[in-house]
DNA sequence: TGGTGTTTTGTGCACTTTACAATTAACTAC
DNA sequence: GTAGTTAATTGTAAAGTGCACAAAACACCA
């Protein structure tokens, strides 16, 4: 067996949501020395006493940093090289999350930042937001994932909505629907009244609907 | 800092390539312990001394082990757990290459066997090759990615025939052209004359045809 | 109680894209 | 020069998409 020093292993989440109307990634300071107390993507080390997997690792993270755990989580990309981290050669296995901002409210100093205008941030992390947005515009062509953007029921306007804003461009709205329902990845649940117009249907995610986000990995 | 054990982290690469008109996957011989003699995906540890990153980690294992440089190479997803290995908790981020017979030809005792009927593999390989073949099914749809299963000259009803392999379905080809030449993601080079009949055109990929590839990571 | 404003939802039609079939083009071999 | 074979193009029907408008369903107000 080769004895080669290995590297540091770590896993970093992209949580991504919608503020303001705009895509935003939520942000946590530093809790240790590399660039301490600076605004970073949430991660921590893989620790091989207690984590099943990377994925597991991932949601552990998130359980015992941020208090939270959320319903979508897929990985993302991994980032790896001698010189990202200060403390030496590593990999960073990174996720992303998309999800709406209850999911995120009530825990630590997590700050929110538009994805068109990043604080610095350290390591290469500006870089893993962007393979992360790039991914959810691309799968909003395919998949339901952006409406993890939205509480668990919503209305087809709002997951109209949600689309433009994801994709920054205008979409038909009789087209929005044809398409999307003929998808099945969305299943109409009860009714409700928007305050003073005409009731809106409500929808939720087809339980299945995770199974077609598998297309990327 | 914290002081944990760290992971094993190794790369894998899944060689994908087209023989006897069935997509096939390159398996090498394990030369080290675990299933020591098996046919695998051939992989290697990540030399923290060395390797400026993990693709350049892929890229080596490729060139030490087999002595190829192929010209497509991608990520494709990370692998970790702490049973997946029986060394320990490991990592492993695997790598697509899609390529043709003679760029594989005329290395070490590769072996070849269709994505379809693998023989039992090691690890987790077989869920990694899974991965791969979807990912390549994928990319089939919108990128030029199974052109690289041709030699860099290839005419349309070659391109066309591979298409057609990979996605394991019929296309109009009619339609595959003209879908084809619009994305200009080929380019015309010169004619040829296919031993007995009507010459067809010749196409290379073009130069920046990688670019497009960007899209799932 | 009926009209008005507003938002959701559905429909009709032009236009574009794709599927399917058939035709033309270009060569070799005999 | 003709038959045979593959490459490439053209034409038409079907399917999908974009766009404009119409119908439906409420709250609110006179």
């Amino acid at each position: 067996m080769a004895e080669h020093p290995t590297p540091i292993a770590t896993v970093d989440i992209v949580l991504l949501t919608l503020a303001e109307g705009r895509l935003q990634v939520a942000l946590a300071p530093r809790v240790a020395e590399p660039a301490l107390g600076q605004p970073a993507l949430p991660g921590g080390y893989v620790r091989t006493e207690e984590d099943a997997g990377l994925e597991p690792a991932a949601r552990r993270v998130l359980r015992d940093k941020l208090g939270m755990a959320p319903r979508s989580l897929e990985q993302l990309a991994s980032f790896g090289g001698a010189t990202r981290d200060p403390r030496g050669w590593s990999i960073s296995v990174a996720f992303l999350s998309v999800l709406n901002l209850d999911e995120l409210a009530p825990g630590p100093a997590l700050r929110l930042a538009p994805v068109d205008a990043l604080p610095p941030l350290p390591f290469d992390h500006a870089e893993i937001v962007a393979a992360a947005v790039r991914r959810l515009r691309n799968k909003a062509s395919y998949s339901a994932l952006p409406a993890f953007l939205l509480p668990a029921q919503f209305t087809l306007a709002e997951l109209h909505r949600v689309y433009e804003q994801v994709l920054g461009a205008r979409l038909d709205p009789a087209s929005f629907r044809r398409k999307i329902e003929e998808q099945r990845i969305i299943i109409p649940v009860g009714e409700r009244r928007a305050g003073a117009h005409r009731p809106a249907r409500l929808f939720a995610l087809a339980p299945d609907a995770a199974r077609e986000f598998d297309r990327t990995i």
